[in-house]
DNA sequence: TAGGTATTGAGACAAGGTATCTTTACCTAC
DNA sequence: GTAGGTAAAGATACCTTGTCTCAATACCTA
């Protein structure tokens, strides 16, 4: 089962759990909705200047809280988030333009879970990111930063 | 094969690569060789108060493009760096006690390499942390930080 | 429509890291 | 040995990504 969380419904999502409708977050998960490819709390900030810092990153906060959106981190660690579209994912992340997928992959969760058993207590989660150039990317030849390599392998 | 850089190898891996041996890079490697499950640059700054904080960040950025140490999150976000016993592996992170530990999961990169030709593209690298609730916290009944599932599921 | 309370905005603060610029210390070559 | 070019260090300002505080505002409910 996958759960179906964009469009209008965001909202919504957060009055079950008790938030209030607010005019500035209305504006937030409006802005955000149109952005397919992942944004930075920054970009959030700057698009929206009568909104103030604070209550953007709030926002952002009690939508990773509710499972809206999720924070992931470019290869040089620069963080980013991205709406939820199925309910357990994982990211792929281009190098060069920085474009966000999502996958899921139940062998890689049924390793892990092995692997956790093995290392003894328990498995709380886990976060993989697979770094790519993308097929756009690639097709340009667009260059892959050279410092790729220092943060993953 | 798995390539050996503990020791005092360390300071000959770096000069291999035409980095100069310097005091201050002496102290701050002797001092992280010690640190058996992780280590924060803060942590260096305050265990070596005669370095400066640039020194310690400049170091630090070294020893993770020489692949001497590597960087991760706590699951909170955290950043923490840890020393690299073996080639190419992925990190098991304690979300209690914050104790890091390393594993190699064939199945899963071979799995990842898959996904990547589904996608497109090619594929640079990926990082993967499996957060857990280590043996010892886990026999302890330490609990589990409410804000962990904010974070990875 | 009044009022309690969640939320906002402004701005200070914090963590983690980088940039700049002068001074110091390595290392090489003599 | 020592002189000197250059890499590296130290001090400090600055940046980014957030968080905290606290007074003012706006939601919602009764």
């Amino acid at each position: 089962m996958t759960v179906e969380i964009r469009g209008s419904n965001i909202l919504a999502v957060l009055e079950n759990q008790g938030y209030r409708s607010t005019l500035p977050r209305r504006e937030i998960i409006e802005n955000l909705e149109k952005r397919s490819d992942g944004f930075t709390a920054e970009d959030l900030v700057r698009d929206l200047p009568h909104i103030g810092r604070a209550t953007v990153f709030r926002t952002i906060k009690l939508l990773l809280e509710a499972g809206i959106i999720c924070k992931l981190s470019l290869i040089n660690g620069e963080p980013r988030y991205s709406l939820a579209h199925a309910e357990h994912h994982h990211h792929t992340v281009c190098v060069t333009c920085g474009t966000i997928g999502e996958f899921h992959a139940g062998t890689v969760e049924r390793v892990l879970r092995l692997i956790g058993n093995e290392v003894g207590g328990s498995i709380i989660g886990h976060r993989i990111e697979l770094y790519i150039s993308c097929a756009k990317c690639a097709r340009e030849n667009r260059p892959i930063p050279s410092s790729a390599h220092t943060y993953v392998s």
